[in-house]
DNA sequence: AAGCAGTGCAACCGCAGATCA
DNA sequence: CTGATCTGCGGTTGCACTGCT
C-alpha cells in the first residue's frame, strides 16, 4: 500500500474557498459529476488538489448538507452514538442525515467534549467565554453555531425545530457491526472495546455494556437479540 | 475605545484501506 | 501477486470573530 503521493502544491491556492470557486465545483460536477476527484480541479479549471474540492463538495456544496445550529436532539445524539462509536465521525454523520463528519467533529470538539467533562467534574470546569454561552450551559436550549454567512452556505437553510430521529434499526445495526468486528479483531482505535479503551473487556462486561445503552435508547428489538 | 484572550469553524495534513493495472 | 494510485477518514491548525477587562 503506498502512500499517495502529496497532490502537487506548488501553484495551489490554499486560501478560503470563494464564491466562484464555489460556482465552478458546483457548476462542473453537475455537468460530469466527480468520478474522479484528482482530475476534477483541472478539468473544472480550479488551482485546488482534489482533496480539497471533495472537502468542500462534501462539507458545504451539496445539496442536501445542512448548515446551521445542531439542535439538541442532534447533540444528545451525537453523545451517544460518540459513546458506542469512538470517534468515528463518518460512522456518526451516516445517521445524522444532513451533517458532515468535519461538522460533528468540530461540535464534539468545541462543544460537547467540553459539555461533558464540565459534567463529570463541575469543579474543574473551564471558564466559559463563548460566543454563545447558553449553548454551553443548557444541552437543550438553541445552539451555539453561528447562522453562517451567505456566501459561505449556498445550500440549503435549516430550522433549529427540525426532527432528528435515528432510525429504528440503528441499534441492531450497530449491535451487528460492532461486536461482530470486535470479534474479529480488525477494530481500529476508536472501537469502544479497543485496547486503549476504557470500555468492558469480557464478555459478560460486553454485555452489560449493550444491555444497558439499550435499555437507555429504549430499544428493546435490539435488547432482545442479545 | 483598545487590547487581549478564548472560541468556533473552515481547511489542510498525513495515514490507511480500496481499487486498479 | 505486486506495486501504484485514488479515496476517505480522523487529527490538527490557522484565523476571524466575540466578549471581557
Amino acid at each position: 500500500m503506498g502512500r499517495s503521493p502529496c497532490c502537487e502544491k506548488t501553484g495551489l491556492k490554499r486560501a478560503p474557498w470563494t464564491a466562484e470557486e464555489d460556482m465552478t465545483l458546483v457548476a462542473h460536477i453537475e455537468r460530469h459529476g466527480h468520478s474522479n476527484w484528482r482530475a476534477l480541479p483541472k478539468q473544472a479549471g480550479l488551482l485546488r488538489c482534489g482533496k480539497s474540492c471533495r472537502l468542500r463538495w462534501i462539507n458545504y456544496l451539496r445539496p442536501d448538507v445542512k448548515r446551521g445550529n445542531f439542535t439538541g436532539e442532534e447533540e444528545d445524539a451525537i453523545i451517544q452514538l460518540h459513546s458506542i462509536l469512538g470517534n468515528r465521525w463518518s460512522m456518526i454523520a451516516a445517521k445524522l442525515p444532513g451533517r458532515t463528519d468535519n461538522e460533528i467533529k468540530n461540535v464534539w470538539n468545541t462543544h460537547l467534549k467540553k459539555r461533558l467533562e464540565a459534567a463529570s467534574s463541575p469543579s474543574a470546569a473551564p471558564k466559559r467565554k463563548a460566543k454563545n454561552p447558553v449553548a454551553v450551559a443548557a444541552p437543550e436550549g438553541p445552539n451555539s453555531l453561528p447562522a453562517p454567512s451567505p456566501e459561505q452556505s449556498p445550500s440549503t437553510s435549516y430550522t433549529s425545530d427540525e426532527e432528528f430521529q435515528i432510525d429504528d434499526n440503528f441499534w441492531s445495526e450497530t449491535l451487528a457491526m460492532t461486536v461482530g468486528s470486535s470479534v474479529s479483531g480488525t477494530e481500529s482505535s476508536g472501537d469502544p472495546f479497543g485496547a486503549d479503551s476504557a470500555s468492558p473487556s469480557s464478555s459478560n462486561e460486553e454485555m452489560d455494556f449493550w444491555v444497558r445503552l439499550f435499555i437507555q435508547a429504549g430499544d428493546v428489538q435490539s435488547l432482545s437479540q442479545i
